[in-house]
DNA sequence: ACGATAATCGGTACCGTTAACGAAGTCAAT
DNA sequence: ATTGACTTCGTTAACGGTACCGATTATCGT
């Protein structure tokens, strides 16, 4: 920049004031400046910016698994909406573990990232008070904490939970049962949105018919084997099945057809992701859309919004309605193929 | 800093190298100034670090997706490996177009990250001269590129067309069609190993057996059932298929299975990719494992050495052997069940 | 011709950290 | 006592930018 300064005879500082696109320097030194920066292939240093701005131009992700593709889809269209502004995502995996999930954190506030986006498997807030205290702002997606008011981006839970249940009532089945998932706001509303469609339906919440998760941390797939079986030692045994997740439910599948289940015959089975392999699967599986592109997309609009505002704005919610798409794992009686309301994912 | 140095009454050069672990300074200063941080929560800031050392302990990935399960396993193993030593990930998509990766390259370049690491959609090696000219060292994951010698780590490709293919000649398909991916290297290599593979059997390549790219950015499953489609329409029809990856597989399988075909006795199936939903495909897809998860340790275990070599090694190559699992997409005669070389991905 | 206003440009002072080297103190051996 | 080697700590000078404000020139109405 110094160079470039002293070859035009201008300062560093109107370098400095062209390339940020500052209003006040003349067309034509402008234009010099430019000619010069191309010539050259000339680049700001960041941390040198960083470092007397005070911003990185960088937002941290954190989610539980990568791999997932509901995550991986958030990963994607989040970065994809950042990067039209000029910012960059660094992604970390907390792999579902409360303490990791903690130092990973520790470590991106210590980066100074401009904004932090979570999609938090801890249970208590006070991490969320050290990050507010540092005045670094921040997303919560998928999930929410209990006594916290932050940004949040997610699906209607408790609806998830209703509408798949509601349509396994809708298509007769008597005895429902539900797999749920571990101990996060978006497995209890669930769990509590499964119980309320119960209720309307005047049909009573059987125990046993509520597999929690299981100790140890198999696979997905394995967990959903696992509480199928249970299942199907019941001795009245559900004719519906609501997992909250479709991996679960890939697994509970895939253990009912090994024993000779038929679905949606003996049982029906809505997931919940609407991955866009359900359509491929041994038995297509009904799911529930949760718009996770769209959930990525609003957090970055809202990253931008705090990161363009001077003043912190006050948090926001968006509350996404989730979609039933019916395939063929809870298709039963007339209607032979839903094309109607199945949805593909192109 | 200052602050802490002025309450402990030492300079703060003594802060710096404690926060650093150097070796000179006294043990009870050093339990001194480390109370006072922990009391604080002190942290260094990184900007002005990266700007008086040069480094920016972050790693760029740039993939064509990171939806696609196998990238997304990469960045994940990456992201695992890399946060051991202190390196953070930023991640970044080009969504298989070479003018968005450049973009995206040049975006990285700009943040003078420490290393770059690429599965490139480009077919030219400039840009990646131009890198090396900024002193940026790279690793190549998963595609190579012609006339370039630089670090890379990846499947053996030819050896995944071979495997596959000959896989189906075992088996006893007598006309073995192909869907190849787009122009990198993976897919021509692939190509490569599936010809070579029939030339061993002293079988012909019919051109007509070998389905291209389709015009047009539909998604990759519609594509397996357009090439699916064009098959089937052949006059002797063929009776095996290896597919560049398991999503055009998946569209192949679903576009036969909807039009009467029976797959494995009418056309047996391999895939490559080896995704952990394979074995709950509607007909389980054998497949050819990439160890996508060694790609992606084994490019963050080149990536530090090269971080901690004060000169740039020589490039180094890492070629890895696929393996191929066997599931009922290609199972004929008497083997039933194929879990003796079946492999689960636990 | 004058001052006022606006458009351009630059000087100075930092942002928070580390590199490189030198200074001071300690201790044992000569 | 002198020397030398180690250990421990600090001085100075950047690193590459930007914020803040002041200085200079051009334009213009009266």
């Amino acid at each position: 920049m110094k160079d470039i300064a002293r070859d035009l005879g201008v300062s560093v500082i109107t370098i400095s004031k062209v390339l940020r696109n500052l209003p006040d320097v003349g067309d034509e030194t402008r234009e010099r400046v430019w000619a010069r920066v191309r010539e050259l292939d000339y680049h700001p240093n960041l941390a040198a910016r960083s470092l007397v701005t005070g911003r990185t131009y960088l937002v941290g992700l954190v989610v539980p698994d990568l791999l997932h593709p509901f995550f991986a889809e958030i990963a994607k269209s989040l970065s994809e909406v950042l990067r039209r502004s000029g910012y960059y995502l660094i992604v970390s995996s907390s792999e579902e573990d409360p303490d990791i999930e903690e130092q990973e954190i520790n470590q991106l506030l210590a980066r100074r990232l401009d904004t932090l986006i979570i999609a938090s498997c801890r249970s208590t807030v006070d991490l969320f008070f050290r990050i507010e205290k540092q005045k670094t702002p921040y997303v919560l997606v998928d999930r929410i904490l209990p006594g916290l008011s932050a940004n949040f981006v997610g699906v209607d839970d408790e609806a998830v939970g209703r509408l798949a249940t509601r349509h396994l009532i809708d298509i007769g089945c008597k005895r429902i049962a539900h797999i749920r998932g571990p101990e996060t706001s978006t497995a209890i509303r669930r769990l509590e949105g499964y119980k309320q469609a119960l209720a309307r339906a005047r049909m009573k919440v059987v125990d046993g018919y509520i597999i929690a998760e299981h100790k140890g941390d198999v696979e997905t797939k394995q967990r959903g084997a696992e509480a199928m079986r249970q299942l199907l030692l019941l001795k009245p045994r559900p004719d519906g099945l609501f997992c909250f997740n479709d991996p679960l439910a890939m697994g509970a599948i895939n253990y009912a057809l090994d024993h000779g289940i038929r679905i949606p015959e003996d049982i029906a089975i809505v997931g919940c992701g609407n991955l866009h392999y359900d359509d491929s699967l041994r038995v297509p599986l009904s799911s529930i859309d949760q718009h996770s592109r769209t959930i990525g997309e609003e957090a970055a609009r809202i990253t931008l919004a705090i990161l363009k505002s001077k003043v912190p704005p006050r948090p926001e919610s968006v509350i996404l309605q989730p979609e039933l798409i019916v395939r063929r794992s809870s298709q039963r009686g007339t209607k032979r193929n839903g094309a109607s309301k199945a949805r593909s994912r192109a």
